[in-house]
DNA sequence: GCATGTCATGTAATTGTTTACATTGCACAT
DNA sequence: ATGTGCAATGTAAACAATTACATGACATGC
């Protein structure tokens, strides 16, 4: 593999020029450029990006830290993260932590030692003080998860208030023995979200009933299991409110097994607007993040972090929207 | 941020000592070490990686390149690769390609330029001879696109025999005019598997009818296209092949939302045995690949090119299994 | 007491770039 | 002729680690 030095000896010039020409100073002379050009050309060149890197501290790429591949939640964020990243000259990587803090640990070892310019994450399965120390250090971006009270960059939208909004939207409906899979509580976001239907039930003075809470892992498997365990409890309810659309077509698919009839015996609710929520039978009513504006955002502020600038405000929050699909159907009683 | 020097000259002594002990060297005295210890915890030193990658030409990090984050079917073979990369202790980088080539171009270049040890790839836009090239100077493997003819270290099923197998179980349930949507026919792999639905019609003499083969993307929206494309132009069918599993859920959505039902009017079969397969309504008959295995015996011959042994093949076929669930319902007529 | 061996540690080269600074050569004004 | 300025290029340091080789101290055997 050809060297800086191979070419500039070949040439018959200096490493310098080489250099320069390789990063298109100007100052050079056109038949001096063309001679290294026909050495580099000629020796098979590559500049060692390793040793550029090192050089400069700079890697052209970014990393973004994802919890769970399976979640499709994240691809069209991770399209405007790339989108912005692309027209800035950047890469994009991407590593999945399941719930392996070592791997996530390991990532920002890999950000403090620049092998990477700037992470974006959307995992926290290490401390948040941690985090939040090392934010101060390094560019470092929160997407989705609401850290209250941290001093960090973050994007996200309100999850509890859209969480009470479809709470409401259902509770308008008419419905009453709401159930709640809020996935896994130990993640701040699931908790904001079973925040806002604890919020929209106590407004409106409606007793909240812990049998009709189902806690479980986040995904499709985690929905089928929460419902399967309240039909078997013999749990009366008329809507299921879930806390993310897998956990909803997870729940959908068990009710249907149970012989139930989505959405004349019971209505349900994802979040986040997934692609397969408008493409599953039945559609699901669900709340749209912003995707595309998440990741945008994201990866501006991160550049604006890498840059060294100074934010414009720490934290964005974002509008979402409620889509009405057909898994929550018609009205089917009294209003409150 | 504190260099190895500078815990040298605080410690005092050299940087090899530092060095040794850092690298777990046994040649150095306890109390030396944690007197260097201390000041390494004092001083909170980190070796900077790039530094080390430099100079060893190692990264510990493995790169992942995948066509779309969108397609659900990497995750569990992520999960293999990460699973053998971790129990040899490597991190997995995953990169999404899209149809950009100069995107895969670029990791190409940073695998040369030893930004990461090895390159497993699901894609394969760039130039098939330029990909045999370099993957006799580097360790790259390519999973599941199998590359006739070509030299290069290979997973993959057989694509085109379990299509044929497939195709061989929709006859024999009695169907006739079944339609094909092989997505983008631009990849080999979903050539291979239009190539199995072809050889199973001519093997039973069956008449192929170019009007049912309804090419589109590759993904959910593609089959719902496609569909509807074939609805519209009023072909007649009793089944719909396709030749990846997202293509199948847009196709049943597309027939559910033209009134028919999904399997008694209209059976589909799905490839690849995605999660979702199982738990979409109906559930999918489909093939199997071993996604696992795929995983596990890619990242085991990635291990084997970066130690720079021989291998003992080049290529793998792994088995698959047809899995029948409800999209395809019962026999509804004659046995050719 | 001296040669030899072993162990812990130090010295300094090495890796491939980039870049601050130095140098050279030339054109032009004086 | 000579000084000045500028453009093109060269020189060499710097980046932070690893590591081959050197060194020094001490123990051991004769």
């Amino acid at each position: 593999m050809a060297t800086i030095q191979d070419v500039a000896r070949e040439a018959g010039v200096s490493t310098a020029t080489v250099s320069r020409i390789l990063n298109n100073s100007p100052k050079v002379l056109p038949e001096t450029r063309e001679k290294v050009m026909a050495v580099i050309e000629k020796l098979n060149y590559n500049p060692n990006r390793l040793a550029q890197q090192f050089r400069t501290q700079e890697t052209g790429n970014i990393l973004v830290l994802i919890p769970e591949l399976a979640n499709t939640f994240y691809y069209e964020i991770i399209f405007g993260i790339e989108d912005v990243a692309k027209a800035n000259g950047y890469h994009v990587l991407i590593a999945e932590i399941h719930n392996d803090s070592h791997a996530e640990d390991y990532f920002f070892e890999c950000l403090k030692q620049k092998q990477m310019d700037g992470i974006i994450t959307f995992s926290a399965g290490i401390a948040l003080e941690r985090l939040e120390a090392m934010s101060r250090q390094f560019p470092i971006v929160v997407s989705c998860r609401y850290c209250e009270g941290m001093q960090m960059p973050n994007v996200t939208i309100d999850n509890e208030k859209a969480s009470r909004d479809i709470t409401n939207y259902l509770l308008n409906l008419g419905h009453r023995r709401i159930c709640c899979l809020p996935g896994n509580t130990g993640i701040r976001l699931y908790q904001d979200r079973l925040n806002g239907y604890l919020k929209a039930l106590k407004e409106r003075r409606i007793e909240v009933l812990p049998e009709l809470i189902c806690e479980s892992a986040a995904d499709i498997q985690g929905g089928y299991d929460a419902v399967e365990r309240l039909i078997n409890a013999d749990a009366k309810f008329t809507a299921v409110l879930t806390c993310g659309d897998t956990l909803a077509i997870g729940a959908i698919k068990a009710l249907q097994n149970s012989g139930l009839n989505v959405p004349s015996d019971v209505a349900v609710t994802g979040f986040d607007d997934i692609e397969l929520a408008s493409l599953y039978s039945p559609s699901l009513t669900t709340v749209r993040q912003p995707k595309r504006q998440i990741g945008i955002r994201s990866m501006e502020k991160l550049l604006d972090l890498i840059a060294g600038k100074k934010l414009a405000n720490l934290q964005d929050v974002l509008s979402y929207e409620l889509v009405i699909r057909e898994s929550t159907g018609d009205f089917i009683g009294q209003q409150s």
